[in-house]
DNA sequence: CGAGAAGGTACGTGGTACAAACTAATTAGT
DNA sequence: ACTAATTAGTTTGTACCACGTACCTTCTCG
C-alpha cells in the first residue's frame, strides 16, 4: 500500500499526543488512566459500572482505580439513594483542581507542537481528525 | 482558547489509534509495549540501552520486557563481539511473523477508519500530522 | 417468598515501570 | 600499567494497572 505514510503518520501522531499526556500526568503523580478518570468525573457522577463502560475497563479494575484515587483524596464514593447496591463516584475539589490544571498544561503542550501550523491548517486538521473519530471515541 | 476543538480532536484521535493498536495487540496476546518492541526490532538489532532510548524506558524495565518476550520465543539475546558488557536483541522468525501480521491488521484498521476520506484528504492529513511530529517521535 | 440477576469488593496472577543495589567489563587519569 | 570512574545489564523491592474468579449484598420478578 502506498498508504503506508498515512498509517505511519497517524501512529506517530498518536504516540506524540499520548506521550505528552502521560508526561504531564506524571508531573502531577498521576497515571494516564487516573487522568482519564478525573476527566470523566469532571462532567459526570457515574456509578462504578458506568465508569467501567466509559473507560473500557472491568468493574474489578475500576474498584482498584477508585480506591487509589480515593486514598489520595481526588475522588469520593457516595452510596446511591435509589439503589443501595450502587456507588456513585464524584470528583473532589482537589481532584477538580488537578484535572483543570492538567488539561491546561496539555492544551499548552499541544499548542506548542502546532506552533508551525497556521490557523487554517489547524482548522483543517481538526476537521479531518473529527471525520476519523466515530461517535463513541473515549475522551481524556 | 477557541482552539479547544483542535486539542480535543487530537486527543480523541490519539485514543482512537492507540485503542485500535492495543486491541489488535491483545488479539495476539501482546501488550502495546511488546508490540512496539517487535516494531523496533523489525528494523534494528539494538543493545538493551538503545531499546531503552527508543522506547523511553528505564534499562531495568527493558530487562523485564525482553525477558518476557524471550520466554515466548519472540526475541533473542546475543552477546556483542566488540564489547562483552553489551547484549544485542534480535527478533526471531516467530516474532517477525507476529509483527508483520499485527502491522497489517493495524493498517487495515486505520484504513477502515479513514474509509470516508478521499485520497486528497488522506494526503492532507498525512502532511499535517507529519508537520506536528518532531524528528524523534517514537514509532510503533 | 425464593431464585436469579446486578452492582461492588476481595483476592490472586501477571505485565509494566521505576529506583537502588549489585556485578562485570571498559575507559580515563595519572 | 594500575587504579578510579564509568558504563551495560541484571536483580530486587515497590507500586500501579488489568483481568478473572469467587463472594456478598441488594433488587427484581415470578
Amino acid at each position: 500500500m502506498a498508504d503506508e505514510n498515512f498509517v505511519d503518520a497517524l501512529a506517530q501522531l498518536s504516540f506524540l499526543v499520548q506521550n505528552a499526556l502521560a508526561e504531564i500526568a506524571g508531573r502531577h503523580d498521576l497515571s494516564l488512566i487516573q487522568t482519564r478518570l478525573l476527566g470523566v468525573l469532571r462532567d459526570h457522577q457515574p456509578t462504578m459500572q458506568d465508569l467501567g463502560r466509559h473507560l473500557g475497563l472491568d468493574k474489578s479494575s475500576i474498584s482498584g482505580l477508585v480506591d487509589r484515587a480515593e486514598r489520595r483524596g481526588l475522588v469520593t464514593r457516595t452510596p446511591s439513594a435509589s439503589d443501595r447496591r450502587v456507588v456513585l463516584v464524584s470528583i473532589t475539589e482537589d481532584g477538580l483542581r488537578l484535572a483543570r490544571q492538567g488539561a491546561a498544561e496539555f492544551a499548552e503542550r499541544i499548542e506548542s507542537f502546532a506552533a508551525g501550523l497556521s490557523e487554517d491548517d489547524r482548522r483543517a486538521l481538526t476537521v479531518l481528525a473529527q471525520r476519523l473519530i466515530p461517535r463513541t471515541a473515549p475522551s481524556a
